[in-house]
DNA sequence: ATGGCCTGTTGTACAGGA
């Protein structure tokens, strides 16, 4: 029996990451580490000293500035795929698949902007459209799909649920965690009966977060966080996922990133 | 309580993050 251990992390620029994510392998030695918010264009995409830390593997989705999300994988990747919603090519999901026959999505979601209101706010209209349409992607395509062994993990800056959140009642009127966002994040779990891997280890109603601001510089002491990121699977891999760590070391690094990484550990 | 910070940009203020 091997193991597959597999992360997520948005890492807010991978150029400035790059202690992190040597931190990161230090404490947990992850096999694959999807990243999103890489804010590169592929030329300008660290290759040489990613591989040299032991990510042979690299898939990209990049562009300047904003989004892009790349697999870093100690295993070879096939079938790679980078992927758009809502006739958008802004880098937000790219696609591979491991070991033969699993499919690792990797996801950056709309952030949304600050006022939680469609009309008002066209980033917030993107973000539900965006959920929408993989939500109907997936529906549409249930049964062919149902048997397959796919991840899905990333960034879907929607924290899901009370018991993702600081505080629930003062949030909910925030973006991350409004109700019209978390039926959109059900809808989408429902599409393919993902399971919630993160939840499987750490079930309700134990609080879990992957994300503190950088606003709040006792973000440790007061831990006012959220759970933004998030690791789905199909049912098929559901008795396979054996581990999950949420790696809050990493937050304390020098230069971090808002988000620290979220690692399934799979047996394969 | 509506501030507080971080990153990239053919930059030096602004957009976007959440």
């Amino acid at each position: 029996m091997k193991k597959l251990k597999i992360a997520t992390w948005n890492v807010n620029s991978i150029r400035i990451r790059l202690n992190s994510l040597q931190k990161l392998i230090e404490v947990a030695n992850p096999d694959i580490v999807c990243i999103q918010e890489v804010k590169a264009k592929e030329e300008d995409f660290p290759f040489d000293d990613i591989k040299k830390m032991g990510f042979e593997h690299i898939a990209l989705y990049g562009q300047p500035s904003y989004n892009g999300v790349a697999i870093l994988s100690k295993i070879p990747l096939q079938n790679v795929k980078k992927v758009d919603w809502v006739g958008k090519s802004d880098a937000r999901h790219i696609k591979a698949t491991v070991l033969g026959d699993i499919e690792i999505n990797c996801m950056y979601m709309p952030a949304g902007g600050d006022i939680p209101d469609p009309i008002e706010n066209l980033s917030f209209a993107h973000k539900l459209a965006f959920f929408d349409d993989m939500s109907e992607f997936f529906e549409q395509n249930f049964e062919r799909e149902s048997k397959k062994k796919m991840i899905m993990l990333g960034d879907f800056n929607v924290a899901p649920t009370e018991f993702d959140v600081w505080n629930h009642k003062l949030l909910l009127k925030e973006v991350s965690h409004t109700p019209i966002e978390m039926e959109r994040m059900e809808r989408l779990l429902k599409s393919l009966n993902f399971v919630n891997a993160v939840r499987k280890i750490y079930p309700y109603p134990e609080k879990v977060y992957s994300w503190w601001s950088y606003r709040n510089p006792n973000w440790k002491t007061n831990d006012k966080g959220r759970l933004l990121d998030h690791i789905w699977t199909t049912q098929t891999l559901l008795e396979d996922i054996e581990g999950i760590d949420i790696l809050k070391e990493i937050r304390a690094c020098e230069r971090p990133s808002d988000h620290v990484p979220v690692m399934m550990t799979l047996k394969v």
